[in-house]
DNA sequence: GGCCGCATGTAATCTGTTACATGATTCT
DNA sequence: AGAATCATGTAACAGATTACATGCGGCC
């Protein structure tokens, strides 16, 4: 039995928002997403990709497209929200994300968002994802005695998510500051 | 045309890994990866993949085979390194990674295997990771300016790149003295 | 004449996950 | 009687990458 409902991944998501600001068609999104000012600087995704990611959003009912003629080029297939497609996109928007590991990609593809919602909406995800960050680090237990011959290797392996981590927290902080507003701590 | 030699991902390199110490079966590496205070706390493979994995190397040369029959059990496949396996995972163990993503899995398998080769290797390995990784963040350019509205979205990235690649030196610095020397620097 | 830009896709391949299949023995 | 352990694998599917295919118009 397969859920009946299947959530959109990242770079699926990354799709519904750019469409989330206009109607859009498959070759235009590639191009914007791969701005080396914008989303380009995370990840790339490509063209073959795009264009299968965007046919199985739409069965799926994410997004309803139609044909645009033009004269002497091409046909362009555009693509907008349902209302589904609106849901879930401002919902994964507006959430934190769940593991350290994915604060590199997904993290910061919410984040590219978000910043056209402005300073607010930025400060809150950030306050979110600064709480359930913490809650990474307290989970993680103390790492095992030191001062030994070499070190279990547990130990090697916990100091380095302890260190991701406060990585990250560090650059949340960052962030919050440069955004404009301190954070509930 | 595809390379002649297709160089193991590094999954396979943990299975060579392995089997450096002795012959072994699937089924009892499966179980020696699973351990949850060694890699098991990095990754997990599956038991379907490892077998696959397995026959893949032997066809490509990196391990060879034989049957040892038992009484009253499945006969075990015990699986050997060859030269080529030999050589691959020794080069591989003793080189740093290249990029920082690579550290959270690569390196840290690495580091498990290492550490059977005494204090003196590991050392050796955290030097060289460190210049490397020192490279990573002057590459890395000045993030924007900053003290504007809204920072662009680059100065996010790069103060992310950034906070993650010292959290990777730091952890390699504490590392390199829980081992016993003082690095280069 | 040849390459680049526009705009769409399909097909093949690779890596990994999930599920399924087998069959004997030992533990509860 | 039923579950867990031992030991091997295959098959189907999912996600991403690479390569291939088409066809027109404009630029050098």
């Amino acid at each position: 039995m397969s859920p009946m409902v299947r959530l959109p991944l990242t770079t699926e998501l990354a799709l519904l928002g750019f469409l989330s600001r206009e109607p859009m068609y498959g070759y235009e999104i590639h191009q914007r997403m791969s701005d080396p000012q914008g989303l380009g600087q995370v990840w790339q995704v490509k063209q073959s990709q795009l264009y299968a990611l965007l046919g199985k959003l739409e069965g799926e009912g994410y997004l309803a497209s139609e044909l645009q003629l033009q004269e002497a080029r091409p046909p362009r297939k555009m693509f907008h929200l349902t209302e589904a497609g609106k849901k879930v996109f401002q919902e994964w928007l507006h959430s934190p994300v769940e593991h350290s590991r994915e604060v590199r990609l997904d993290f910061l593809v919410k984040l590219y968002f978000l910043r056209e919602e402005g300073a607010e909406a930025v400060s809150q995800l950030i306050d979110r994802q600064r709480l359930v960050s913490q809650d990474w680090l307290s989970h993680q237990g103390e790492p095992p005695q030191t001062g030994q011959q070499l070190p279990a290797y547990e130990w090697y392996v916990r100091q380095f998510r302890a260190q991701q981590i406060q990585a990250i927290l560090a650059w949340l902080e960052q962030v919050q500051q440069a955004v404009g507003k301190t954070g509930p701590g």
